[in-house]
DNA sequence: TTTTAGCACTCAACTAAATAGAGTGCTAAT
DNA sequence: ATTAGCACTCTATTTAGTTGAGTGCTAAAA
């Protein structure tokens, strides 16, 4: 669909991509022929912007002003013109594994992580839990804490932890518990937890009353539960950085402003904001790209993050479109493949 | 301190707040004569805002602006005029207690219970989690999970549960992780948890080396996951509404409002802005009485939930010191007391 | 003595006009 | 095909002028 621009063009659009990254203003032709030695004239670029903006890679905001780039120029940016060399890692990724030394559990890690990536882009961040998929459960107990207390302990294959308090009214004896636990660790272990569901729970719970006496409630809360663990409306978004959004002239119209920071108040809008492909490494979404009306002045930044090759989670950067790209796109690069790291580790 | 003002000059200070609450602006003395019937010309009411102007309860943006009240006046208004009469509570606790029913666990009920506090006040909301203090541990085991992974459960008398997946090199068979369970459960269930520090850690183990083989490792990590139970530095804060900020023009001002923005978006900060005295059941901070500088424009409005009678978290609400302190105290009032039932319930 | 009408004065906020300057598009020369 | 030159456009900034809400003070009335 884009075709290539010649090779002027390319430099020129190049040119005024970077000089508009730099100073958030249109920029002019003069500017161009000053500070990015092109050999030749303004009048020549003057002449190549009238052709950009035809071709819809630039746009005016007046007649007598500069160019800007559109959505469209910013996309042949990234996806063609766009130095792609690297950040300087080194600070970036000795700052990582402080905080994951530091944090404990995937909440810490998580939130760490979501800060520190904003302080190192200067936009606001975003970061899912990672969220567990066609699982299986590895361990089952079911302990007493007190006389009508009893703890259910859930481990999944991949180190997922769920705990959950049950209150029962039944009063069961440690010979009674021990026997639901080994019955629950035949039937329920091992097994795909997506086929747990509320039949063979009712199917499995006849079972066991006809060998002990069971009031129905602890099925059903095992039910529940092991639907929660598979629950991904359950899975936290942390979102660091808002602050930095202010930095940006683009968001200097208040209007504007509230309508981004409630997208990023709510967890539902978030979630939608931080959609991508599970299959793409980066994903980065420009202007109009988004789906939302009110993101179509902002681009956001995308990757999985994975455990084996499996996307558990998303990372996500929101700025301007007017964004640092180069520099966004491998910090998150080099951000989802440690936290795939991370987690891969913490689920061995 | 505060000495009482006669009865007009607080009928007159009380239209002035009211109004200015209201409108966001200088209040004049003519606006005053007019909206509300104090039964005095404007030209007495001008008189008696010069004297309360003396008296540091108003101030004055300019010479020819109405007055403003100062923190002094908010302070006034606040211990003595206020109608404390409280919001139509139904709506709230209805909502409250669907969000309850909808969500799992600690983590979504705090965090919707933030949410929801700042729909209704429409002001910006912070709740921590619940910190639990002076516990016991009431439950310990030790779960072999695969060959060289136990999982390690605890459970405090309060309800809270620790669970942390430990990567053990020595091979453990199952008679000998039952031993050092039960050697656990003798040691460290039961006594407060302040008192299981290193030495005591060092001591039992020593204890248990002399009965059976066992490398250091698993005692440091139970010593250490002890810590975090008890650590208030990992008590997370839920945040909610912040967009809710911008409907205040006194954040019109960017420069400002990226102020405030920076210290919700780090929890540091946070958690200095939402400290309290445990033993109030309120708070109200008005303008200056914040210590962070930056929050010397705005007000927090501060309650403990509790479990029995002990303080266990805080709820907070910011908005700029032209909030409306009577329908967020009672809205605050509210929803403390019913976060301090829901997680007394969860904890039961 | 207290209250109030009346009036001159103040000052931010708004409006309109003037000006500056960055940038374009076109033309004609190179 | 490129470029110098120039008229033209349009925003942004500055400046001056105007408005109006509100005050403080004074003198008369209650």
């Amino acid at each position: 669909m884009v075709k290539n621009l010649d090779e002027r063009k390319s430099s020129i659009l190049h040119a005024i991509i970077q000089e508009h990254i730099i100073t958030a203003s249109p920029v002019g032709s003069r500017t161009i022929a000053k500070k990015y030695d092109l050999g030749v004239s303004s009048a020549t670029i003057r002449n190549e912007m009238a052709d950009l903006e035809e071709l819809g890679y630039l746009e005016q905001p007046h007649t007598s002003a500069g160019r800007i780039p559109s959505d469209k120029g910013y996309r042949y940016y990234v996806d063609i013109l766009m130095n792609n060399k690297g950040i300087n890692s080194d600070k970036l990724i000795k700052t990582l594994s402080e905080i994951t030394k530091a944090k404990k559990g995937i909440h810490g890690i998580v939130s760490g992580i979501t800060t520190m990536l904003s302080e190192f882009t200067k936009y606001a961040t975003m970061i899912t839990e990672p969220e567990f998929k066609n699982i299986k459960l590895s361990e089952v107990q079911l302990i007493k804490v007190t006389n009508n207390k009893l703890l259910l302990v859930m481990v999944t294959d991949n180190g997922f932890v769920s705990d959950k308090m049950i209150n029962i009214q039944q009063d069961l004896d440690k010979r009674k518990i021990r026997y639901i636990n080994n019955f629950l660790v035949n039937k329920i272990t091992d097994k795909n937890i997506n086929n747990l569901d509320k039949n063979y729970f009712d199917e499995i719970e006849d079972e066991l009353i006809k060998k002990i006496n069971l009031s129905q409630q602890l099925f059903n809360i095992i039910n529940k539960e092991i639907k929660e663990i598979n629950d991904p409306r359950d899975i936290n978004i942390y979102i660091g950085g808002t602050s930095y959004i202010l930095d940006q002239p683009e968001f200097n119209d208040i209007e504007y402003l509230k309508k981004v920071l409630n997208i990023l108040d709510h967890e539902d809008t978030l979630k939608k904001l931080i959609t991508a492909e599970n299959n793409k490494e980066i994903e980065v979404r420009i202007g109009h790209e988004n789906e939302m009306k009110e993101m179509q002045r902002c681009s956001v930044v995308i990757a999985n993050y994975t455990i084996g090759d499996k996307a558990v989670g998303k990372i996500g950067v929101l700025g301007p479109t007017r964004m640092e790209y180069p520099r966004v796109i491998s910090t998150v690069n080099i951000v989802s493949d440690i936290l795939s790291k991370i987690i891969s580790e913490v689920n061995k």
